[in-house]
DNA sequence: TATTCTTATCGTATATTTGCGATATAAGAT
DNA sequence: ATCTTATATCGCAAATATACGATAAGAATA
């Protein structure tokens, strides 16, 4: 029981559902943003612009880093991060492939 | 704890990352697809073309229309489900916003 | 060297997700 | 009325995610 299937499905759906994952929290979204909006890399005070602890969006980060959306370099005593603009681009058109190759077979509701 | 914090964020962040969830599985994007496919409405084949129980599917559908990207019908005996179209569109075009949003303020990776 | 500051990680509690079998429900067929 | 067929829901087990405080680790500073 609770088995991970995941692996079951093609390497495409499971990586476009790894990314939407990473999006999965509204954290995560706002994390991205914050890193978008401030041109140089910000590092802790990320934690001051939301409403959860340092340990917990430390996490968000890992998770972030994991997935590849987001890159992070040690910078002295403190820690860099930035948008990996290569993988977001990545992830862009590959959801954009995946709704105009849906659109192509139908766009009529049935239901 | 584990209290949800998830209130905190704005309703854009709290929709997108709803958004997103629905995609963070490849069962339902193999769903998703399937039903794109297939023109007119499909039921329960959709459990005969996926590795998963017939149980397992049904909650995954049920998902998929709580976040309203699926709409369904009951069909005489059998369940009817297909893509709402709309609220496919709207998802895209949010995802779209977010990302031009983003790279409007910055394009170069710093790390 | 001791202190402070910043960030990552550990441990833990709780919530949610994933998955299945069994059962319920509802409609058509016998 | 009973049986079959299709699907939803319930109940459960296991896995993951979310969140925090406490602690560790590493670098700059006193």
């Amino acid at each position: 029981m609770a088995i991970n299937k995941k692996e079951s499905f093609t390497g495409k759906e499971q990586e476009l559902s790894a990314f939407a994952k990473a999006l999965a929290h509204p954290a995560r979204i706002a994390i991205l943003k914050i890193l978008a909006r401030h041109n140089e890399c910000i590092c802790g005070d990320i934690v001051e612009l939301l409403p959860l602890a340092q340990s917990t969006v430390s996490q968000h980060l890992k998770e972030l880093k994991n997935t590849g959306l987001v890159l992070g370099t040690i910078d002295g005593p403190r820690s860099c991060y930035c948008i990996n603009w290569k993988a977001f681009e990545k992830f862009h058109s590959e959801f954009g492939n995946l709704f105009s190759s849906m659109k192509i077979k139908n766009e009529k509701a049935c239901c």
